[in-house]
RNA sequence: GGAAAGGUGGCCGAGUGGUUGAAGGCGCUGCUCUCGAAAAGCAGUAUGUCGGAAACGGCAUCGAGGGUUCGAAUCCCUCCCUUUCCGCCA
């Protein structure tokens, strides 16, 4: 959510940035509610005020009859206004959550991802003597993906994973909690990116995988039943990612500022209901109703949010880097990043079956856009409270097995294990 | 799922209808004392929102929402959560 103040002092920007991020709200129409609840608020009060007034005046004895006849009349009055005040509150916050954080400056302007701007590549795409296959055609060959049996079982859009398929995917959680708990490694990303960042190593954490209405929609993540599961018999959601469970934990707390930042890795098993992507990546794993994700997740001081930004995408190009796998950065437009975001960067892996860049991770610079609606605050030094920054950014998905089965793919139909995951597939070179 | 006890400020904890936004303690901040620190003493120390240049003032908030009352942390209802016991279970 967006800083009322802010809106009222900058409506003509809010509409412009709203605008370029492809929100069309109402910004006059909020500001009016806004004056109105004001109005509302004022009257309220006062009568509350001489509410409190009589009340005091009567102290611990029994209030006269011309006391009570007051307060009765005050109480008619108050009931009229206070439903007035809610109904226009209701209103108005409605219409609040819906405007989107305001983009920084270096956000490319644009209608749509094909509006993004590539900022850099990295490593060499492989040149293949044979014809190199998809994953699906890998995985089914190999029997590393069954995704009729599973059908069967809950229907389209879910696999069955198997064999050393499952065991590349542990060992890309392993691989990466590894790296993320380790200060060494923590200190060479940064030095080697030039950061001004804090050194703690990341916290592992499961969190639930489900959460209620009102932390999920303070998030400002709950899509609406088209996107996000509903379990029917309980007010829960199915996460869609672990940062939707993650960001909301210190919800309605003041932290200490000795304890920032509070870095988290989560990883849980992310639901998505893929409604309008009918047709759109039904080959394979790319894009499943159910998947695993290991994702960042970290509280800021204000003043370090946007180098933990960039933190983060750095963490994201060392695990990249670490599989060998050729890679691009790209900087999210302003149609592209979301609501809740000031600034989003994916890295793209090179798929060879679809001959282009596939999303496999993306970076989220959030500010205090969820904070001030999950109420999590920091408690200064100085003794001033302030909203906390939230980032979050995804530590690795299943979708970099795509990348691996496709990129290290041998001519017989085997694949070469990274490296620095052979450790955790019993050495094995080739799966 | 059943039963019981609970949910009060950064933390612990008093408080069952009216000077309680809330005793007391801890913590924190400042001052005194000290060469310095500790200890001790004194003072201060919730959040949000509205008005105000500010000083300051109003209002709200004792898990959440609703109700009773002239007046609610305190009484009633619904819900959420925690703990313990039973049941069930990885």
């Amino acid at each position: 959510m967006l800083d009322i103040q802010f809106i009222r002092n900058n409506p003509e920007l809010v509409k412009e940035k709203s605008k370029q991020k492809g929100y069309g709200v109402d910004i006059d129409q909020l500001l009016g509610f806004d004056g109105k609840r004001r109005e509302l608020q004022l009257q309220v009060e006062d009568l509350r005020r001489r509410k409190n007034e009589i009340s005091d005046a009567t102290k611990g004895q029994r209030p006269s009859d011309e006391q009570v006849a007051q307060g009765r009349e005050i109480k008619d009055q108050l009931g009229t206004l206070e439903h007035q005040l809610s109904s226009i509150e209701q209103e108005f916050v409605t219409l609040l959550k819906t405007v989107p954080n305001m983009p920084t400056e270096d956000v490319p302007v644009g209608v749509s991802e094909n509006d993004n701007v590539i900022v850099r590549e990295w490593g060499q795409k492989p040149q293949f003597d044979f014809e190199p296959k998809s994953h699906a055609v890998l995985g089914e060959e190999r029997g590393w993906i069954d995704k009729e049996r599973a059908a069967k079982v809950a229907g389209s859009r879910f696999a069955y994973l198997k064999g050393d398929l499952v065991l590349l995917e542990f060992a890309l959680w392993q691989f990466a909690l590894s790296q993320l708990t380790s200060q060494d490694v923590i200190r060479k990303i940064i030095s080697n990116n030039n950061l001004q960042v804090s050194d703690k190593p990341f916290t592992p954490v499961i969190p639930p995988a489900v959460a209620k209405t009102e932390v999920y929609d303070a998030t400002g993540r709950l899509n609406k039943e088209e996107q996000t599961y509903k379990l029917a018999d309980d007010d829960l959601w199915l996460n869609a990612s672990a940062e939707h469970t993650m960001a909301p934990m210190y919800m309605g707390e003041i932290l200490n500022e000795s304890d920032f930042p509070i870095r988290y890795v989560g990883y849980t098993t992310a639901f998505r209901r893929e409604a309008g992507t009918y047709g759109k990546d039904s080959d394979g794993i790319m894009r499943l109703h159910q998947f695993n994700k290991l994702e960042m997740e970290s509280f800021n001081l204000p003043e370090d949010s946007l180098n933990e930004h960039l933190f983060m995408i750095a963490i994201q190009e060392y695990l990249m880097q670490s599989l060998g796998l050729p890679y691009r950065v790209v900087m999210k437009c302003t149609a592209d990043i979301g609501g809740p975001n000031a600034r989003g960067v994916d890295i793209d892996v090179w798929l060879p079956s679809q001959n282009q860049y596939r999303e496999t991770h993306t970076a989220d610079y959030i500010t205090d856009y969820q904070a001030r609606r999950m109420q999590t605050r920091v408690r200064r030094g100085n003794g001033e409270v302030q909203l906390v920054h939230t980032n979050d950014a995804t530590a690795f998905s299943e979708r970099p097995l795509i990348a691996i089965l496709e990129n290290n793919q041998t001519a017989d139909g085997h694949v070469r294990v990274p490296e620095v995951l052979r450790q955790f597939l019993s050495g094995k070179e080739v799966m």
